[in-house]
DNA sequence: CGGTCTCTTGACCTCTGTCAAGTAGAGTGG
DNA sequence: CCACTCTACTTGACAGAGGTCAAGAGACCG
C-alpha cells in the first residue's frame, strides 16, 4: 500500500463514459454551484494531462507543496493521516468528479496524504493555471471556496460519526453518505450500491479495527441492508442504512445550488 | 445550555486590551497571510456592532440561514453537531480573533450550531459588507480561504483525534493545539495555560464522557503535565503533555504567511 | 498450483461507558 | 457570615462495546 512510485503517462486518452476531459469537474461544480455556460467552457477548456495511477499509490504526500491540482475523473481516491504511534486515518473520500487538491492553491504545504483507493485516472491541471482562471473568473472562485465549505462539513458529520455514533450507526452512515453522493453525481457505467472498499480500509475510516468492521458488516447483512459476496460489498436497503444511522443528508447541501 | 435569547446590546464599547473592534481580527489573518497596511486598514474600517453573549448562548443554530459575520473578540465559542439519538459532539473551539461563519459567505444554510462557551464578546458585521470588500480585496478573499481551510485541517487531525488516539493522548492533544493556539494569538491579559472548558464539554468534544474525562485528567496530572483545583484547569508542563501526545503542530499551518 | 491478500471466526481481554452516591465550590439570600 | 442550592467534579463497582490474538478459509494472481 505504501510504494511510492512516479506517476505513470497514459498511453491513450480515455473517454470518460462518452464525455472527455473535465466534463466531468464542471459538472461537479454545477451539483453545488450556478456557473454560466461560458465559465463552464472556460473551465472545460483548462489544459490538463491525464495520468493512471495503480491502487495505493500516492498522489501527494504530507509535508509536501504541490504544483499541480489533480481532479479524479475515474475510481476512488482517499486523504489520511498517520498518528505518531503508526495508525492510520482515512479523513475523506473521493468520487469522481471531484478536485482532489483545491487546499495547495492556498496553502504551502500538504497537512495529510492524498492516495489512490482503485486504479485511478487523474486530470492534472497546472495549479498556476487554475489560479489565474481563478482570479479571472469570480463565479469558479466562488465555486471553488463551496467546494472546500462542503468537504469541510463532510469532515464535520464524520467528527460526528467518529465521537457520537456506535459502530454499526457509524459505518451504516458511512455508507448512506457513500451511496447519497454517487447517486447525485449520476456516475454512468459506475454502480452507486457498490462500495469499493476493503474491510481494513472501513476500518481505518471509521476508527474501528477490521476484525469489528467484519462483525458488523454481517449484523448489516443480517438486517438486509447490505449484501456480500466474493469481498464484494453491495448496498441493497438504502432506506433500512439511513435508519439505522439516523442519517440526514443537510450536511452534503445540496440545495445549495438552488434558490 | 440551550435557552434561545435574542442578541443582548453591549451597553458600552469594550475596548479589546488596548486595541478596539477589529484590529485582533486583522492580526488573527495577519497570522496565517500576508496583506498589505492598505488593506489591514481597510478590515478594519467595516462597520460593525458589539454584542455580548452569556454562556451557552447560541450565536447560529443547524439551519439556519445567516446575514452576519460575528467575529469572536474575547471569550470562546465552539462549534456542534447533535446526532439524531441526541448525542452531541463539539466538531470545533474557537478563540479570540477569529471569525466564526465565513461560511455563510458562500452556503445557504448552517450545517451545526455555534454557541458561546464563555462570556463572549462579538463585532457584527453585515454580510454583505463583508461580501463586497472580499471582492474589492483580492488579498483579503484568499485571506479567507487560508482561514477557512486552516480551520478545515484542524478538522482532519481531530478526526485523526477520534479515530485513533486513546482517551489519554487525545486529551493531551487537544490540550496542546489549544495551548499552540493561544500563544500563537498571545492575547493580551489571557492566560494560555487556563483550559476554559468544563470536563463535560471536553467529553463531547473527545467523543469520551464526562467520567472518563475525570479519570483521565487525573491520570495527566499525576504525569505532572496538568494541574486541577477549584474547577480550574491548568496546563503545567507542555512538553510532558506534547511527549504523551505525539503531537507536532504542522496541521495549524503556522508557516503559511512566511516565505 | 503455490503465494498472497482479504475475509471469517472464536476466545479472551481491556478500555471506556454506565450507574449511583457523595463531595466541593460558587452563587444567592438572609 | 452562614445556610441553602445548584452545578460541576469525584469515586467505586460493574457492564459491555470493541480490541487483540490466532488460526483457518476463500479469492485472486502469476
Amino acid at each position: 500500500m505504501n510504494r511510492r512510485r512516479p506517476l505513470m503517462p497514459l498511453q491513450d486518452l480515455p473517454t470518460i463514459r462518452g464525455k472527455t476531459g473535465l466534463e466531468l469537474f464542471v459538472r461537479k461544480l454545477l451539483s453545488h454551484s450556478l456557473l454560466s455556460t461560458e465559465v463552464q467552457n472556460a473551465i472545460a477548456a483548462l489544459p490538463y494531462s491525464l495520468r493512471r495511477l495503480e491502487p495505493g499509490e500516492y498522489i501527494l504526500r504530507e509535508g509536501e507543496r504541490a504544483r499541480i491540482c489533480p481532479i479524479l475523473l475515474s475510481g476512488y481516491a482517499f486523504r489520511h493521516k498517520i498518528s505518531d504511534d503508526g495508525n492510520r486515518q482515512i479523513v475523506a473520500l473521493k468520487i469522481p468528479g471531484e478536485p482532489l487538491d483545491f487546499q495547495s492553491l492556498y496553502l504551502k504545504t500538504a497537512d495529510h496524504n492524498l492516495q489512490a483507493l482503485t486504479t485511478v485516472d487523474l486530470a492534472i491541471v497546472a495549479l498556476a493555471d487554475l489560479e489565474n482562471l481563478v482570479a479571472m473568473r469570480p463565479p469558479l472562485a466562488r465555486a471553488v471556496l463551496v467546494d472546500i465549505l462542503i468537504e469541510a462539513s463532510i469532515g464535520r458529520e464524520w467528527l460526528l460519526n467518529l465521537g457520537r455514533r456506535n459502530a454499526l450507526a457509524r459505518l451504516a452512515h458511512f455508507l448512506c453518505e457513500l451511496h447519497v453522493r454517487l447517486h447525485q453525481m449520476a456516475l454512468p457505467g459506475l454502480d452507486e450500491s457498490d462500495v469499493p472498499l476493503t474491510q481494513e480500509q472501513l476500518a481505518d475510516m471509521l476508527g474501528l479495527t477490521p476484525v469489528h468492521i467484519n462483525r458488523t458488516l454481517r449484523s448489516l447483512e443480517d438486517f438486509g441492508a447490505i449484501t456480500r459476496s466474493a469481498r464484494r460489498l453491495r448496498i441493497t436497503d438504502p432506506e433500512q442504512l439511513r435508519a439505522i444511522a439516523g442519517f440526514s443528508d443537510l450536511y452534503l447541501h445540496r440545495q445549495n445550488a438552488m434558490d
